[in-house]
DNA sequence: CGCTTTATTGACCCGAATCAAGTAGAGTGG
DNA sequence: CCACTCTACTTGATTCGGGTCAATAAAGCG
């Protein structure tokens, strides 16, 4: 077995055998669960942080009136809430949004890490700090771009951090969300996105018909996007 | 002088004096610099990350067309581009609302510390972590809150926020945006804003003129943002 | 094959952008 | 001190994007 967020980290910094031995360490104790189970739920205190192995998840707000905003994709090898070892409560909940095997990481054994392996305690920073830099662009994303741009930001961003895992290659991956987790990834309604992504699909930039996303050409997708890459950080350098 | 993060780490956690120390020593190279200033600037590769004594600055990202979005609003306390340390290339700026009072921590000065100081810097893993959690309530907030509400959510947030650091109490507290720049936080016109803003006058839960916000009913105004404190994880506990 | 979920389309209306103008202060110089 | 100017704020008119409601097509699935 594989573990994904070895390569999310080799990508980004070299490991020593030892790092990698801790690693891997991590994901001995894995659970695979159904779509739609609620990982991490919104309010709770958890004692440990969830890796994601294999499939999809949803990092989701639900509103008073029953409004739900996706605010992240988390796709195999992120820590999807490495932030609850140093926060309290979840502000957020995650959910499978396809069948998935995750790891529960103790938060003491994070805690002894941070304590013992300075340098791959930054690491679990860059995961961090990746995962915000994500929180940043979607909110300026959200902000000032059409909808279809949005669409096509978002299969720029995909594409590239599925691929850092081995999950996306050839202009191809799969995402499992529906339209209606489409719609709630960028706050608007299906009716909208259906018709924005009808749109994007006629710019013949990429093709996207239920879970498989085909990108025809990634310049003209980038350009309508207006992607730059530079905020997932995909540098191989000493952090 | 005082320090501003000491305060914001106190509301959060337990600091030893030898870390009120190393604390105290980040703030000694300090810096003043005018309204408009770049701070921080795109795309840079900082060997420093920069500490804000005084003032408010804007993170701020520019589109081709020009429009600009403000990701975020920083207030006195804030490490601004802490994740400058772990992260390559800049993927934002960082402008002074204000004049600003700054301190420039360089990056080899946090390295040793992250090596040496497992303690504190968790706490800067804090320091991250909430900025992150603020940028993913502003994804939910610009997704699916009206104008109206994400007002009232701004006004709450910046309260505790600036409550924190001393600079707001008995209701009231300044923030030097004008209607364009909060137009820009919530990617919008400044003519729609400027309505919204009326309209949220109109309800009688707050007063907001130039720069002064007054906070009238609390209540009122936390139960139109469906604001909740969670996300700013304004709890003192062992991190 | 029926049933449920997902995708698509049409009609209608409201929210929000844009364009354009006007008002109010704050600062500046004669 | 007053005219001038600049910046910020406000308002109105118009247009268009996007939400809502409602219905229909397609696609899975048991």
């Amino acid at each position: 077995m594989d573990n994904p967020l070895i390569s999310f980290l080799l990508k980004r910094d070299h490991l020593s055998p030892r790092e990698l031995g801790i690693l891997n360490a991590l994901v001995q104790r894995q659970e695979t669960v159904p779509v739609g189970t609620e990982i991490v739920a919104q309010g709770s205190q958890p004692d440990h942080s969830c890796l994601l192995l294999q499939g999809f998840a949803f990092r989701e707000h639900f509103f008073r009136k029953g409004a739900r905003m996706i605010s992240a994709v988390h796709v195999p090898g992120d820590f999807v809430d490495l932030h609850s070892l140093l926060l309290g409560h979840m502000d957020h909940s995650v959910t499978a949004a396809s069948s998935c095997l995750i790891s529960r990481v103790p938060h003491g054994e994070l805690r002894r890490l941070s304590h013992d392996e300075p340098h791959l305690w930054r690491l679990f920073g860059v995961v961090m700090a990746t995962d915000a830099a994500i929180s940043r662009k979607a909110v300026t994303v959200l902000g000032r771009l059409s909808p279809q741009a949005r669409l096509a930001h978002l299969a720029c961003e995909l594409y590239l951090r599925l691929e850092v895992v081995g999950l996306a290659s050839d202009h191809k991956f799969s995402l499992p969300a529906i339209q209606v987790d489409l719609a709630d990834m960028f706050g608007m309604s299906t009716v909208h996105l259906n018709r924005s992504l009808q749109t994007l699909r006629a710019t013949g930039a990429l093709e996207w018909q239920g879970q498989e996303v085909t990108i025809l050409h990634w310049d003209r997708l980038a350009e309508l996007a207006e992607f730059d890459t530079t905020y997932l950080n995909l540098e191989d350098k000493p952090r």
